[in-house]
DNA sequence: TACGCGTGGCA
DNA sequence: TTGCCAAGCGT
């Protein structure tokens, strides 16, 4: 051991933590912890679902929609799916919602309404991977698990100044990270752990000089923080093409659909859509679900998901008050249209659409 | 093991 | 404009 640089210490954290502790509204804050408040497992565990690749600032509003309308895991077992995904809309990673709706039910039925207190039982349930499952009982049970996201990674990576890159480097983070992970208050060592990668270890100018553990961090005294954590170049995104399909009623009604369950934007709603594909054709009206006076609109809708570019191009035609919807599809009420279980991409088609 | 899976904010 | 990133999971 290099005696320029102490060992972490688990209550040097703790000790920033009850200064700095940021209000969250999913989180009991340390002093009230400390005096015996004892978080929600509910809220615990939807906070952290939704906080999965997704910022706090995002996730705020559906919190709160979420916990107004479904207060705990027996009222969000007996919601509709298809309402749960209308209120995922927008938040992304819809896999997310699918698997939260399962997780509740199976909750309710199979575990009388509570989460399981341990990793191994929470693990076992739907969304709930090792990170999840390690959070919910650090946090919801005080469980000295070791619990490591992606704030944690870059603390780790930064105290040790780890060379190996990541994923390559996650076996001997966690390892660095059980070694200080402590028997007390191994809930608000957790959210510390995050508090600081959030405020202070950030990924772009690190606050060092505000650090309660610049003692014995390597790469700060090294000057290289915001090199760490190594990571391998990631691929170029590639481009796909495609088209959307605008039908709007003449009583303002907009044709939807569901999409497949699984996959790209799984069982959520959409206008009728071609297939996107680096050279799929973006003038052939004949792939429309209608056959209509179909126009094209001037400005197609950009939209970047997690691994491609898309660019499509909406049509848009009117429909008479007559017509009926295809199979599978429904006309969407204008004033409905809002509380549609649409994604982003597809609110831009429709509003692009409707626009022209 | 590596890839598929959203979105919005920021430099 | 572009790339990077944010409390990962399922397959």
């Amino acid at each position: 051991m290099d005696q320029r640089f102490p060992a972490p210490e688990a209550q040097t954290l703790l000790d920033w933590y009850d200064r700095h502790a940021r209000a969250l509204p999913w989180r009991v804050p340390p002093e009230a912890r400390q005096r015996g408040v004892v978080p929600d497992p509910y809220r615990v565990w939807l906070s952290e679902i939704m906080l999965q690749q997704t910022t706090v600032a995002a996730v705020k509003a559906y919190f709160e929609a979420f916990t107004q309308k479904w207060p705990d895991v027996n009222a969000l077992a007996a919601a509709d799916e298809a309402d749960v995904m209308k209120a995922w809309a927008g938040l992304g990673y819809y896999s997310r919602a699918r698997n939260l709706k399962a997780c509740a039910d199976t909750v309710a039925r199979d575990h009388a309404g509570k989460f399981p207190d341990t990793e191994e039982g929470l693990v076992a349930l739907p969304g709930i991977g090792p990170y999840t499952a390690a959070a919910i009982a650090a946090i919801a049970f005080d469980r000295p698990a070791t619990v490591v996201d992606g704030n944690v990674e870059r603390v780790i990576s930064r105290i040790h100044a780890l060379e190996t890159p990541l994923p390559q480097a996650k076996p001997d983070i966690r390892a660095l990270t059980a070694a200080i992970t402590p028997e007390t208050r191994p809930g608000d060592f957790a959210q510390a752990m995050m508090d600081l990668g959030a405020t202070l270890c950030s990924p772009k100018r690190p606050a060092c000089s505000l650090c309660p553990w610049q003692a014995p961090c390597r790469a700060q005294a090294a000057g290289t923080s915001e090199t760490f954590p190594r990571k391998a170049p990631k691929a170029a995104k590639p481009t796909r093409r495609g088209m959307a399909f605008v039908a709007v009623r003449s009583d303002g009604a907009v044709l939807l659909r569901r999409r497949p369950p699984k996959g790209l934007l799984g069982g959520m709603s959409e206008p009728p859509t071609s297939t996107w594909a680096p050279d799929a054709a973006i003038d052939d009206t004949k792939e429309a679900p209608l056959d209509l006076d179909w126009k094209r609109c001037q400005t197609p809708v950009r939209h970047t998901f997690t691994h491609f570019h898309l660019e499509m191009t909406v049509w848009h035609a009117h429909a008479p008050s007559t017509m009926l919807a295809p199979e599978g599809h429904w006309w969407s009420p204008r004033h409905e249209l809002g509380g549609e279980a649409l994604p982003t991409v597809m609110k831009k088609a429709v509003a692009a659409g409707l626009g022209s």
